[in-house]
DNA sequence: ACTTATTTTTTACGCGCGTAAAGATTTGAA
DNA sequence: TTCAAATCTTTACGCGCGTAAAAAATAAGT
């Protein structure tokens, strides 16, 4: 295959026997040539593993195929599986994309911005901090560069938004636990880090005034992104000092519900919809973990695909130079019933 | 703050009063000028906010400042936390590390390398798929860029290899088990992705052999990266089937043992160490979710941090020209005793 | 075969910065 | 104050490719 190594496009151009102009044509959309030429490039490139050298090729491009992919905190299973699903949506696509975290740091958010920018990028798909993100900064950035919005709203910025229901994901399953037993009470960080959990607790509370139900809410300390064990530690406390109404609890997401089963099983509660349960526990998010904990989690789950592909979709389309006005869109979970309520 | 925009450095040059050549000297490494003049840019980039365009930087730097961090898959929160661990170090040492995942695909992986390769970095921290890996182009690769191969050991190649000692490991929780209880059955996947359980498999023979106690490997069938849901589904099968000799399980890694776990709740069994427990179940890795689990899940777990210092390290000192012949560090793990076994 | 539209070749310039070399300036120590 | 070492300025070239414009070649339709 590879003979000697090959130097810049001219030399590859000239063993093609075509023109570098043509080569750089083919290069930046090989249905731009004539199927002919195409094919001819295409031979040359078989034999020799020529790739443009793409820090020339973007240093002169108005506009790069770079996209930028930024989540809040990529070690979490629910971010790095959408980020993992819009990132291959971006390769479809004909882009390239590049994974940033944020690692829940503000400050870093920031960095990763300014990072992303100097990448000089076609658009970015960004599912911000939330609460402690520097609203500024995201603005001043998607001033810069076409930015969907996506996971968690923060106010009216970039090209849209795109995320799930979060009223109806707390309606549906409120619904269900009031339906099937004896109403939820709500179990929450009293400063979350994402803004849908404001509009979960909300959700929660029309639903539960519905039924005539007198709400519950349960908002305990902790800060930061270590979500499980705020959860574990809250639901102690919350435990032991009986504060608990009823015998159901819905979770404002999975990852503090996981954190509650840990904290009902090291109090020796059996959690189920069972007879011989103690409790029953649910959560919100459909987070990839939540079929294998004991017992497997009741949730409503994210449309990850739906979510992922309207997200690329919207995106795509305006870097395709289609103006629409800014626009929110919150898609629909499903309710994914397991063995925990 | 920002007036007007800065094209390039040029014109951030004059406005700073300092020459083009300097100011391109600063941003290679800002130590490298004097005191003063530093100063005076430093002051500039505070009132102008300009950053040197990366293309044209790295298109004639014969070493970038790039660094590239691949990973089987960034949706395993394993090496989530690792990739955001070796992110960290390489961004304290003023590297730009990159984050790819091979999303467990071989082909894949493959494409994510010559996408790395065309980013001419300074060097690249590989955690190889294994199995399925395509060795040639790890070799090529390796060739082409200073690699440190870590995690997974796949023949000797790169600078060399930093991983956990999985001989260690086995041995050390099936000592533990052995000397608290009914000896392990040792439950794995047939066929592996990763090498590391080969080693965890004749570990286990050797530690059992030292206590007189006769092996049993239940190697269940799956393919792929799913390896909670293969844990369950072999664990189903194995239970039903009586396949395990004692009451005590050693899983080839956590995520298997969190599939397991999931398995035994299902069939009401108790997982546990206490007397009104069935069945004790351990894992391997010190997986991020491993005290979540219920009930929190024995493990012998990764030195999280050692590892990625010692990979980082031995990177970082290559890049920077000492030349060391190839070498395998493998660091203990640290045995993490909770209520599961 | 002829016209016309499409594509390719030729030629040329510029992008923003790295970097080399020679001369000018500043620094710090004697 | 003097002088050598360190640093900066000036000047200049090149990297690999995008891209524009005009000329040449090719393809498609009649």
């Amino acid at each position: 295959m590879a003979d000697r190594k090959i130097r810049n496009m001219e030399e590859f151009a000239s063993i093609s026997g075509i023109s570098r102009p043509t080569v750089s044509k083919y290069f930046n959309d090989p249905d731009s040539v004539r199927a002919t030429t195409r094919a001819r490039i295409e031979a040359a490139l078989e034999l020799h593993d020529y790739r443009p050298n793409i820090y020339a090729m973007n240093q002169n491009r108005k506009l790069t195929k770079n996209l930028g992919i930024v989540v809040p905190l990529l070690t979490d299973p629910y971010f790095a599986e959408i980020a993992r699903n819009l990132e291959q949506r971006c390769i479809l696509a004909g882009y390239s994309p590049t994974l940033f975290s944020s690692h829940g740091d503000p400050a870093l958010e920031v960095e990763v911005l300014d990072t992303l920018r100097s990448l000089k990028p076609a658009g970015a798909l960004l599912a911000p901090l939330g609460r402690a993100s520097d609203r500024r900064a995201l603005e001043k950035f998607c001033n810069d560069v076409p930015t969907l919005i996506f996971d968690s709203s923060v106010d009216q910025i970039g090209l849209g938004f795109v995320g799930s229901d979060n009223f109806q994901f707390t309606a549906h399953i409120t619904d269900y636990l009031c339906r099937t037993g004896e109403p939820p009470n709500f179990f929450e960080m009293k400063t979350p880090a994402n803004p849908n959990a404001h509009r979960r607790r909300q959700s929660y509370l029309n639903a539960m005034a519905k039924f005539g139900y007198a709400p519950d809410v349960i908002s305990i300390d902790g800060e930061g992104w270590g979500f499980e064990e705020i959860g574990r530690l809250g639901g102690h406390n919350a435990l032991s000092q009986g504060r608990f109404s009823t015998n159901t609890i819905l979770c404002s997401n999975d990852r503090l519900a996981i954190g509650l089963l840990t904290a009902c099983y090291e109090q020796g509660l059996r959690v189920g919809r069972g007879s011989d349960c103690a409790i029953r526990v649910a959560g919100q998010d459909g987070h990839p973990h939540s079929r294998y904990t004991c017992p497997p989690l009741t949730t409503i789950s994210h449309n990850y695909d739906a979510v992922s592909k309207t997200a690329a979709d919207v995106l795509f389309a305006a870097i395709d130079g289609q103006v629409e006005p800014w626009k929110s869109t919150r898609l629909e979970g499903r309710l994914i019933l397991r063995d925990s309520a």
